[in-house]
Parts: structure tokens; sequence; C-alpha cells
DNA sequence: GGCCTTCTGATAATGAATTCCATTATCATC
DNA sequence: GATGATAATGGAATTCATTATCAGAAGGCC
């Protein structure tokens, strides 16, 4: 057990970072350290929106990364819950990174692609309660409201009249 | 225009059944009737479960049908609204029937893929106001709750304890 | 029936995601 | 610091769902 990183400061429970997160995943599952994969997840975490494979590729080709391994780190960020991937329909995943803040969902515009994310405990608390009513625990979930957004909704109206 | 079934009966506005409003899509695109395409659709609707296109293919291939065309059939009827596409994660498009009763949503076993239906006015009202703060109107959803079902978490306490 | 267009089925093509394989990097142990 | 076991990597090859192509069949109007 590494004892790395378990700063423990003022009140609360320590908040556990997401490199910390990840290293008890690699050490759980007996998998190494690289530096190739340190630099794709520092990538992933930059890019802050939904990104996908290619994407990310595409930023880290210059330091002789490959996209077999671009797919692989994001498996395993999927794996130990660092990541989410989301298809929104267009046939590629993109991955989000996840235990930085909240969970959120999406309103995606069907004209412009335009991705608005939000969150909204009401819904997810009856999410829980729908779940339990049919004897699920629920483990992740997904919400995505496609439709037009306000510029584009502008845009209509002003074409057709 | 076709004047055909037509019915009108009782009080309220005539239901348009499902055959009507494929027809509908058929001449305002110019498309032609077939044989073939009734097949696909007669058992895409006999098919009450979420259908992958593989799983179609298998139920009309004794008759001739081949998977190209189960394809295009499929798209045809989600572009005009008739079948919706759903994406569970396994990598296969699945489609269900619309029209013939309200939306629903999913509860999803991430241990025996078990596919559990729902339906909840609350949690679609909220949508409404959610996407009427961000400006945008809501075309269509998807709500998609991961989890274990009941059986599987009477099973995991089992071979816990 | 003739004509034009759409539809169909077989198959090739496409593209995202995975796997293979030879090579390299990591890391506990010496 | 050298060694050995094994995970990680990159590029190519492969898989698999989906889409496009094309020659021939069928729908629908005259």
């Amino acid at each position: 057990m590494t004892p790395r990183s378990r700063k423990q400061r003022g009140a609360g429970p320590p908040p556990p970072t997401f490199g910390a997160l990840l290293d008890a995943h690699l050490e759980r599952s007996g998998l190494r350290h690289s530096g190739v994969r340190d630099l794709v997840v520092e990538a992933f975490l930059a890019a802050r929106e939904h990104v996908s494979v290619e994407e990310l590729t595409r930023r880290v080709r210059r330091r002789g990364i490959g996209q077999a391994t671009v797919y692989r780190t994001l498996k395993l960020l999927s794996d130990c819950g660092l990541a989410a991937p989301r298809q929104f329909g267009d046939g590629v995943t993109r991955y989000e990174p996840v235990a930085e803040r909240a969970h959120h969902d999406h309103l995606i515009c069907t004209s412009c692609g335009t991705i608005v994310e939000f969150e909204n405990p009401r819904i997810e608390a009856l999410q829980l309660a729908v779940a339990r009513e049919h004897g699920f625990t629920v483990e992740s979930h997904k919400l995505e409201l496609y439709g037009r957004c306000a510029a584009c909704l502008r845009d209509a109206r002003r074409a057709r009249g």
C-alpha cells in the first residue's frame, strides 16, 4: 500500500485526488505506472469538453503516442470510474472526466450540435426512487435531452418569417 | 393523397395508426410501397422488446430478406419518427417502436443485461423545465439508469456471505 | 404491356474499436 | 546498478456494426 499523497487537512474526510484514485486502481489490479499513460491522462484532463479518442490522439501524437494507447488508457479510466463514456448518437464515443465535480447531464442541440451541461438534484432523486420501486440499485445514469438551442430557434424563426 | 384507413369513431381526434403514419411519410418523400418492407415492419412491431438489426434480420431471413434491407427499413422508420434507436453501450443499436404507447425510459442491469422500462411524468416535467431554463426546446430525450437488478443483488449477497 | 424510378440482396467499403506482436519500460529483487 | 518477469507501447492487422455500391427485380403510372 503506497502512502503517497494522503494529505489530510482541516475538517471533513480527505478528498481523494484523481491521481490518487488512479493509483489505487492500478495497485488493486497489479498494473504499473508509465510516463506515456500519465501524458494521456494529463491531456485528457486538460481537454475539458467531451473528447473523442481521435481528438485526444491528435493532441498527443506529436509525442509519439499511438491511438491504441489512447483507447487503452480511456478504457482504463472508464473501468475505474474516472472517465465516463458518452454516446451522443453520431457513432463516436466521447469521454469526460468524473470525480472532479458533480455528476451532470446534457442538453444537445440537434441543429448545431452544441452541448450544454446541467445538473438537477430533483431529477436525480426521482431516478433513485424509480429504481428502488423496481428493485434496482443505481450505479450510474445517462440523461440526454435533444432539441433546439436558443440560437437555432431564433435562426429558424427568422428564416421562416 | 390516399384516403385509406381514415376511420373516425366516437369522440376525440382520429388516432393515426402506425401504418397510416408510415404511408404519409412515404408519400411525402416520394417513396413506394413494397411487400418486403411491410414484412420487415410487421416483424419489427411483433418483436416488442428492443430489437437489434441482427435479431430482426434473423427473424425475416427465411423469407429471403437481407440485412441491408432491415437496416434501411429501420432507418426509414427512425426518419419518420416511428422507431427510436437506442444505444445501451454494448456497441449495437437497438430499435423500439414509438407512437404505440407513451414514451418510456430504461433501467439496465449491468450484471445480467436485463432491461426494464419505466415512465415517470414528474421526471419528464422537470426535464422540460430544465431545458426551458437553458433556452432549449426538447424534441426527444434518453434516460438510462444503470445498476443491479433485484435478482443479481440477491445472487451477489448470497455469494458474499 | 412499356417505361421510369424505387427497392432489394449480395457484397464491397467504411470507420470505430480491439487485438496481435515485437519491442520497450517498469519495478521488485538481488 | 544489474536482472528477470511482466505490463505497456506503437503500428499493423483484425473485428464488427453500419453504409454505399450495383445489377437486377418490382412498384406504379401511362
